[in-house]
DNA sequence: AAGCTAGACAACCGCGTTCCG
DNA sequence: TCGGAACGCGGTTGTCTAGCT
């Protein structure tokens, strides 16, 4: 890869910052702000790429930033978020003032992700592993290739069942003959559905801070999303929304699009919603406002909206249940669909 | 006391997107 | 319209530290 040209230069200093550059950083922004990170070294004094001072910055000099640990709300608005949106960190720390993506991206790796195994929650689907195990056998006896399917086991799941062994002898030691790693390509942290777009998944977020708020933290909004959201463009800007090329398919995908096909129980529930109250209710308003510009930015370009909000309330909602066409399922049919498709490529990668 | 290990977190890397001349 | 630079994001790696043997 080429290096940015600020990062080009031999001598650029490269590891922890030390005391001393931090106040030289401090001292730069607070007297000409920040912005052209690639001249911040220069002018700053700094021995450090462009990049390396915009991260120092935005990941630990920022004065509105947080040092202190993560508080139950914070840690269960995470959780609720990942569950609706999956790993997309900035938009998730959009949501806790004084967080930044990478704080959040770190303490869900090191912290909320065993916290939700050890609770029998799929950190990646936010399914209970008994649910994904029931899953498993239900669909495994009409399997033909019972290898392509192991792939869309997380590493989690994959831990989860190691550990569980004694529990469930016959199906560990079914896979443990039969798994075989997922291809490079395949996502993971995702379940590979069809993009849907930003709109999608700010709703899918307010939807998860709504429903915290109310009564209903009973459905697991959040999880209804993940399929919609979590394999989205990988661009979130709202140009997106403006893709001519994405709206024919955008629209067929509102109208094919049923989310009780993602609907599961509640895995993940707060111990105690009322705490949650004001929290909540922030980011609520935050999200409508949001909501409300893209929106406006939708009906200006004649893009068809996509109200997964109408969806739910109107019919589909109160239909959820854990029997209905499940996330897995749908991965299961993606994989089919994927495999007939590309029958000849999959046979090679996974007959190796 | 020394060595080892795991956890926490800071920082880097690579890639996609956006901006701008 | 195009190409290069800048920016932003998510995944990964590196470093430090506390606890254990």
């Amino acid at each position: 890869m080429v290096r940015p040209p600020c990062c080009d230069k031999l001598n650029v200093k490269k590891g922890l910052w030390t005391a001393e550059e931090d106040a030289k950083m401090l001292a730069y922004v607070s007297k000409h702000g920040t912005g052209n990170w690639s001249a911040v070294p220069k002018k700053a004094g700094l021995k450090r790429c462009g990049k390396s001072c915009r991260l120092r910055w935005t990941n630990y000099l920022r004065p509105d930033l947080k040092h202190d640990s993560f508080t139950t709300q914070e840690e269960e608005l995470i959780v609720k978020l990942h569950g609706a949106i999956g790993s997309r960190w900035s938009i998730i720390a959009q949501q806790l003032p004084g967080r930044t993506d990478n704080d959040v991206k770190n303490y869900w790796n090191t912290k909320l992700r065993k916290k939700l195994s050890e609770r029998g929650i799929d950190p990646v689907t936010h399914k209970p592993f008994s649910q994904i195990f029931a899953d498993y056998v239900n669909i495994g006896g009409g399997l033909t290739k019972p290898t392509t399917r192991i792939g869309c086991l997380n590493r989690d799941l994959k831990n989860a069942l190691a550990s569980k062994t004694e529990q469930f002898p016959t199906m560990v030691s079914h896979l443990s003959t039969q798994a075989t790693p997922p291809p490079k390509n395949e996502p993971t942290e995702d379940n590979g559905n069809p993009s849907f777009e930003l709109l999608a998944q700010l709703q899918a977020i307010k939807l998860v801070t709504e429903a915290s708020t109310s009564n209903c933290t009973n459905y697991n909004l959040k999880t209804a999303i993940v399929s919609s959201s979590s394999s989205a463009s990988s661009s979130l800007s709202p140009s997106c929304s403006s893709s001519s090329s994405s709206s024919s398919a955008q629209a067929n995908l509102a109208q094919n699009f049923c989310w009780r096909d993602f609907l599961l129980e509640d895995a993940f529930l707060p111990p105690d919603a009322s705490q949650e109250q004001n929290m909540m209710e922030f980011h609520s308003e935050r999200f409508t406002s949001q909501m409300q510009i893209l929106q406006g930015e939708q009906k200006s370009e004649q893009v068809p909206r996509f109200d997964g909000v109408q969806s739910i309330q109107s019919s589909n909602f109160e239909a959820s249940s854990s029997h209905d066409t499940s996330f897995v399922d749908a991965m299961l049919h993606k994989d089919n669909e994927m495999f007939l498709e590309f029958s000849g490529l999959l046979e090679e990668s996974i007959y190796y």
